[in-house]
DNA sequence: TTGAATATTCAAGTAAGTTGAATTAATAAG
DNA sequence: CTTATTAATTCAACTTACTTGAATATTCAA
């Protein structure tokens, strides 16, 4: 897959100091909302002046809404404002080598609207198809006039790249090596379009509505094919210098180990992840297709997946240990398509490492959480993207 | 140590446009020196005017100089600008538990002075009258009136904050737990100050003046006491939530191995670090001292010595496959306080698993390189920090 | 009832960018 | 050798979006 990565250091003018402005308003709006203008200006460092003409630009663009007066000791009361979550929508599009999901989510990260599309084959054609369909069945009579669309989010398997992990061909993409992916869907889907991999969709959908709302610094350890992780570092999601970054599946954390489809011996992945729980579960003669197979065995205390997810602790305790040590997070964040009984059991039979810099008095998060956003993730991910991006501001990078 | 860390969003505005331009203008400048106004303007999506100016105000600010008309081709020949080298200095100080070091670097990363101060205790009074001392001595003459001095870079042991790793004490300062050492050093040096561990220090010495020149997304693996990571992702300098990112020495690769003096067992520390190679060596009843020590070693042949190497490139091969998984970085470089031919033959003996995400065919850098600004480092890469904030334009954050 | 406090708006001023025309000096073409 | 074309730079006018200080509105406290 082509990447369009190469960013480029550009100047900032006029236009793009009240679109970053816009974006930091809307992300105070988003943190402490209801709020008014006064209290923005002054945690943003604009004048109130400034604030109040974005703030009856971003009325007018629908984004925000009065939230009504409310009187706070002396003085004129406060004339709140908060998102209007109705004003903007963005689409998500989760694509499996078999199967396409898509979400609606609005401003608030509330979702409107899933589905779900089987998928014949991975030929771009074919994907670009099923993409518009369900961009037609999400907006269908939702939005026709009022309703802003923001763009989508893509979320497709990686690694992007030519790259050498030669058991990742299971997830890859075929027919997908010439194509620029953001082009594509541009073309197709008529919007602004971000690709982004599941990890990171999940760690931004987290941000956007779940656990992480309000982080800064943050990873979320993702269960999907394989394992992933995304990264969200002072507000700025981690790609690597070629979109692979977050590889956290093929990490040795037993050298010698058990051998993995990439050819290294002791990677997390044949540990703690699907494939390691179905390898675990199919040795015992019991095969397991959906998440919910899992969770089945999981209600019923079978013994095999017990002694699986005791298996995995260990190598999972590692990564995490070598998460907080690289990344110093504010948190750690388990999801994906495993059940929430399981991950919980997971975190609970972690044994972390005192001695890591995360180890610290006065956490105001907990070390290892959950993530909240449930199995969807990937698909509400990418919509979470895209509101992100509106709402985040960015440094001013430009492709 | 206090940390002066939570960032909050702030706008934009005309001043601070500018201040970004400049920095822009700067970057690009260094970048492909000599250079003229109508290319900058080009890459840098500003118009050709409002380049012009800015070089008008940064000739003034005797920043830039004039590198003399080129013609290419048809047309005005290009009035070309390059960096005025000595147009300003930037201060690097490191303190070390028993010694601080000073340089003083050009904004072209050339290193003009160094200098050397025993520490007879740690105490901010101790170690702000020496900083003093190195101050007067690194600008004694040198600068009375022409040369602008950007600020100083002080690299300091970390981790941080009251963090769980007891190991650490031999590294950390006493007497600062309740210090914000940048507000000490501000005062005490009467200029801007920025804060650094060692590793991140290195990784950006490489970017201003090494091999990691035009690389945005790279890591430094560091020698110092311990052993650290300085992680440079998207050109900015990663911290993490709480100032300790990259702890890479505590990261265990052999469960179950060598007990580490943090308590826990195979830590990386314990295998691959000047502490790995003096226990190593003391075993064998040398004793070293310095980095010379080592080297004289090397030289000749000391069969403990290649033995610590091979038993040390294992765990750092592993390492280096972790690193590239979880960063995705353009290359990897290697240093700090280990002779080159050590650091060479480590790199020689490295055997990187194949299938991480960068064993890419048509790389253009190597996945693993010595750094090039040489035992110096803390120090150089302290003044490299300042250099390299004037220089890069950062996001719109602010303390 | 009056004065202080606070939020918001109004109106004028300013910084810094953009745009299009004019100027300058090369090379290419006739 | 002259003229046309091309490209960089500057000049002057214009625009955008922010800041500032005064005016207004509304509440609480004395």
């Amino acid at each position: 897959m082509k990447i369009s990565n190469p960013r480029r250091i550009v100047g900032s003018n006029a236009e793009r100091t009240r679109l970053h402005n816009r974006q930091v308003v809307l992300g105070h709006v988003r943190e402490r909302q209801p709020i008014g203008r006064a209290e923005i200006a002054r945690i943003s460092g604009l004048s109130t002046q400034a604030v109040s003409n974005i703030i009856a630009e971003l009325e007018e663009d629908r984004l925000l809404i009065e939230a009504g007066r409310q009187s706070e000791g002396r003085g004129l009361p406060v004339l709140k404002y908060r998102l209007n979550a109705d004003g903007a929508v963005a689409l998500g599009i989760e694509v499996r080598p078999d199967a396409m999901f898509g979400a609606l989510v609005n401003l608030e990260g509330e979702t409107l609207f899933t589905t779900r599309e089987a998928l014949p084959d991975n030929a771009p054609s074919t994907v670009v198809s099923v993409a518009r369909r369900i961009r037609a069945s999400a907006l269908e009579g939702r939005c026709g006039k009022t309703q802003k669309i923001l763009g989508a989010g893509v979320v497709m398997p990686g690694p992007f790249g030519k790259v050498g992990i030669s058991g990742a061909g299971q997830s890859a993409l075929h027919g997908w090596e010439d194509s620029d992916p953001v082009a594509v869907f541009e073309e197709a889907l008529d919007m602004p379009v971000v690709v982004e991999n599941d990890a990171t969709a999940a760690a931004v959908a987290e941000r956007v509505r779940g656990v992480a709302t309000g982080l800064r610094t943050f990873c979320f350890i993702y269960f999907g094919a394989g394992l992933g992780l995304g990264v969200v570092a002072e507000g700025e999601v981690q790609r690597g210098a070629f979109g692979n970054a977050g590889e956290i599946g093929h990490v040795i954390v037993r050298p010698g180990g058990r051998l993995c489809a990439c050819g290294n011996h002791g990677c997390l992945e044949t540990y703690a992840s699907r494939i390691a729980a179905r390898t675990r579960l199919a040795g015992a003669g019991i095969e397991i297709g959906s998440a919910s197979d899992i969770e089945n065995l999981y209600r019923a205390g079978n013994a095999h997946l017990m002694e699986w997810i005791d298996e995995a602790s260990g190598p999972l305790s590692q990564a995490v240990g070598l998460i907080e040590n690289l990344f110093d997070p504010e948190t750690v964040i388990l999801g994906g398509a495993m059940p929430d009984a399981v991950l919980d059991h997971l975190i609970a039979s972690l044994d972390l490492p005192g001695g890591s810099v995360a180890a610290r008095a006065g956490r105001a998060t907990p070390r290892v959480q959950r993530g909240s956003c449930g199995r969807l993730t990937a698909a509400l991910g990418g919509a979470a993207l895209v509101i992100h991006d509106t709402i985040t501001p960015r440094i001013a990078a430009k492709t």
